[in-house]
RNA sequence: GCGCCCGUAGCUCAGUUGGAUAGAGCACGGGAUUUCUAAUCCCGCGGUCGCAGGUUCGAGUCCUGCCGGGCGUGCCA
């Protein structure tokens, strides 16, 4: 499947050379799907903008180039039609669409699809790394090879996702991505504010890994505070025999553990200043604090590895890369920073008078209250952050305490993953609170000289992808009607259990009954949960909160996972009915020779219109991983599933007139299911046979 | 105070980076099932895009000023 929009693209490249001559060339054709139907497919805006600067009339303009098209115009649209102020109006060639299906190849082998409608647990297992792929993403390497590199599991190449790629070539020049996301807070359980970082950032990885770009995941985990400290000495002192027999204590337990901490040090000095110690005993490497501290960390894991898997979420214990994990670089980062830009002819927070950055944004470093801090400057002298009374205001990155902070850790990581990662990207998925901090480290990253290289990308793109809050029905944060953070396994169990309620009521009415076994309900009730939470959140503009509403991701109306689902197992249900009707298998009548090789024919505006959402579906995936916009993707999707909808009402697929609509239209059934299935494995979400 | 984000139909939200008559879903009113899954589809109703200026062939989108809301704002992450 190639991109009809870069076709499209490259005749106007064309056109505008021929008629502009040199000028003409880089000029964008300003491209865009038909804001109306009626307008055809596409339509070019490029004339207006373009006769302004030439004070030429648009029209003439769109004339000229339309006239000016390759002759390759003719056989991918119909005449253009030049509209309104200039518009240059595209309808794309019935022929040419059904060419363009035809040139989809088949599903290639593979585990996932051997899998039948009984297993869907595999397309699950596949999707989150149970297939390995042939392709290692060597193009990604650049030759030196780290220690970190090879100390990577191979299991991150098996989670490079989908096996069907329905003919969408690989980006011709792949980038090492790295992706930050979930980051839960170790010795706490997950709860709802982890679930939009988590499932967005997987989104990312497997739509930057579909695109051919080498993901590193990594899973920032809150896993070195100074909580370890308490809840070492009151382990230690309160229940020693959880050190030796952890297996006895549960993650729950450690909550209520660490509040009982908590209130004991407020109460008592004493064990204030036990706390403190083992703090300093875990950052020097004592073996007991570390041991107590490992068993930690792990009864945690054992909380949140179940639930990524509940997810689909691909993290795995080899992205993790704490804040534990940065110790040791700390000490040295902060020398270096000191060494490098302490400003000996200005005091600590005055601007450099002499910057020797050019036209670059610098930064200074020094002792201020007691602690250190790195101050930013604009080319021109003036502070880029500023505090409340309006004086420079510093990221911290060592405290007046001697201790480090996230900072420090923020700094330590982004060396890190260019350095040793070698990203040519970082992405960072939090919430949008963090947005001053981001734009602050990324600013001290830059005048630091760590995003620039030799070798191309030039620079280092550093990008807080942020995301709104969850709030309830009030508006307010969500939370628990008594004010508690919901934790996350909670809510998901709710997801499932409101599922299978709807799934029950339908088994239990007539005409809407399809005759589940306990299991299949189960799972069904399981895919439809989780694919409404998840759906329901990846469907929201990135950037604003958005209301959590049980009702409206669950319903079948709208842009909704169970809507998806069910247009998925309506086109699967066909190929039953056909394989029934053939004697053959349900997958046979989809991929025989015959439906595959035989033509699409585009005669009803149903099919048509159908033809062209498909084929959409690379510039979509190309605009999503553009510009971080999943809800794009949803949006797709349900054009899509709508486009199928009307082609179902009204294009009868097995009792078709003829054999070769029947075949044509079997066709399109099945490829809109496959693009429907690949997207929604992009958003992680898995679909089921019957539901 | 300063900085960032937001304000679009009764409700929940889109709006492809400046394009044609501002779109969905819910709710409300009407219609479609002897035919492949009606958990569906079709039709209708519904708008001062917070307010006021400005930029231009053209503004929900860009600029300025107000009004209203959220978040952040020196040693938590």
């Amino acid at each position: 499947m190639k991109s009809m929009l870069l076709c499209l693209q490259s005749l106007f490249a064309e056109a505008l050379v021929r008629v502009l001559g040199e000028d003409g060339r880089g000029v964008d054709p300003l491209l865009r799907p038909a804001t109306d139907e009626r307008h055809g497919d596409y339509q070019s805006n490029v004339a207006m903008g373009l006769a302004k600067r030439m004070q030429a009339k648009p029209r003439d303009l769109a004339q000229r180039l339309v006239d000016a098209m390759p002759s390759a115009a003719a056989q991918i649209c119909e005449p253009f039609e030049i509209a309104g102020p200039g518009f240059i109006n595209i309808r794309l060639k019935p022929t040419w669409l059904a060419a363009e299906l035809n040139a989809i190849p088949p599903v290639p082998d593979s585990p996932s699809e051997t899998c039948d409608s009984q297993s869907a647990i595999c397309d699950l297992q596949s999707a989150i790394g149970g297939s390995p792929s042939s392709d290692s993403g060597t193009t990604g390497n650049r030759g030196l090879s780290s220690p970190a590199r090879e100390s990577q599991s191979p299991a991150r190449d098996s989670r490079s996702p989908i096996a069907d790629r329905l003919g969408i070539p690989r980006a011709a020049d792949p980038q090492s991505v790295v992706v930050d996301y979930s980051s839960p807070n170790i010795a706490k359980q997950m709860h709802v504010g982890h679930l939009r970082s988590t499932i967005i950032g997987d989104t990312f990885s497997r739509v930057l890994a579909f695109q051919g770009h080498r993901v590193i995941r990594q899973n920032h985990l809150g896993d070195w505070g100074k909580q370890f400290g308490m809840l070492i000495a009151w382990l230690k002192e309160k229940m020693p025999a959880a050190l030796t027999s952890p297996a006895d204590v549960r993650l729950a337990d450690l909550e209520s553990f660490y509040r009982e901490a908590n209130a004991l040090a407020e109460a008592d000095p004493a064990f204030q200043e036990k706390a403190r110690a083992e703090v300093v005993a875990l950052h020097r490497g004592d073996p007991g604090a570390l041991a107590a501290w490992r068993y930690i960390v792990d009864e945690s894991r054992r909380h949140y590895m179940p639930i990524y898997a509940r997810l689909g979420v691909g993290l795995t214990p080899e992205d993790e890369r704490g804040e534990s994990f940065y110790n040791d670089r700390l000490e040295p980062l902060v020398r270096e920073m000191e060494t490098s830009f302490s400003c000996a002819d200005s005091a600590p927070g005055e601007p450099p008078s002499s910057p020797d950055s050019g036209d670059r944004p610098c930064i200074t470093v020094g002792v201020s209250e007691g602690a250190l801090c790195v101050w930013h400057w604009t080319p021109a002298g003036a502070p880029m952050f500023k505090n409340p009374e309006g004086q420079p205001f510093p990221m911290i990155i060592r405290k007046s305490d001697g201790a480090f902070i996230y900072a420090t850790t923020d700094l330590a990581a982004v060396r890190f993953r260019i350095g040793e990662l070698h990203a040519d990207r970082i992405i960072y998925v939090t919430d949008a609170r963090q947005a001053q901090h981001f734009e602050m480290l990324f600013a001290t990253a830059r005048a630091a000289g760590w995003t620039r290289r030799g070798e191309k990308p030039a620079e280092v793109r550093l990008e807080h992808a942020s995301f709104g809050s969850i709030l309830g029905e009030d508006r307010k944060p969500l939370k628990t009607r008594s004010g508690e953070n919901i934790r996350l396994a909670d809510l998901l169990d709710e997801a499932v259990n409101r599922a299978e309620a709807l799934i029950r009521a339908n088994e239990a009415e007539e005409g809407k009954c399809r005759g589940f076994t306990e299991e299949e309900i189960r799972d069904v009730a399981e895919a439809v949960g989780i694919g409404a939470v998840k759906y329901a959140d990846l469907g929201q503009n990135r950037q604003s909160d958005y209301v959590f509403s049980w009702d409206r991701m669950l319903a079948m109306e709208g842009n909704t996972a169970p809507y998806m689902m069910y247009a998925y197992a309506r086109i699967r249900s066909i190929y039953r009915k056909g394989a029934q009707a053939d004697g053959s298998t349900a997958e046979g009548a989809a991929n025989s020779a015959e439906v595959a090789c035989r033509a699409v024919i585009l005669g009803h505006p149903a099919e048509r219109a159908l033809a062209l959402r498909i084929l959409r579906f690379v510039e979509t995936v190309e605009s999503v991983a553009a510009g971080l916009r999943i809800n794009l993707l949803t949006e797709y999707l349900y054009d899509l599933a709508g486009a199928f909808m009307k082609f179902y009402e009204s294009c009868p697929v097995l009792a078709a007139p003829e054999a070769d609509l029947r075949v044509s239209r079997l066709r399109l059934c099945d490829l809109a299911a496959r693009v429907l299935r690949v997207g929604l494995d992009l958003l992680g979400i898995r679909v089921v046979e019957r539901m």
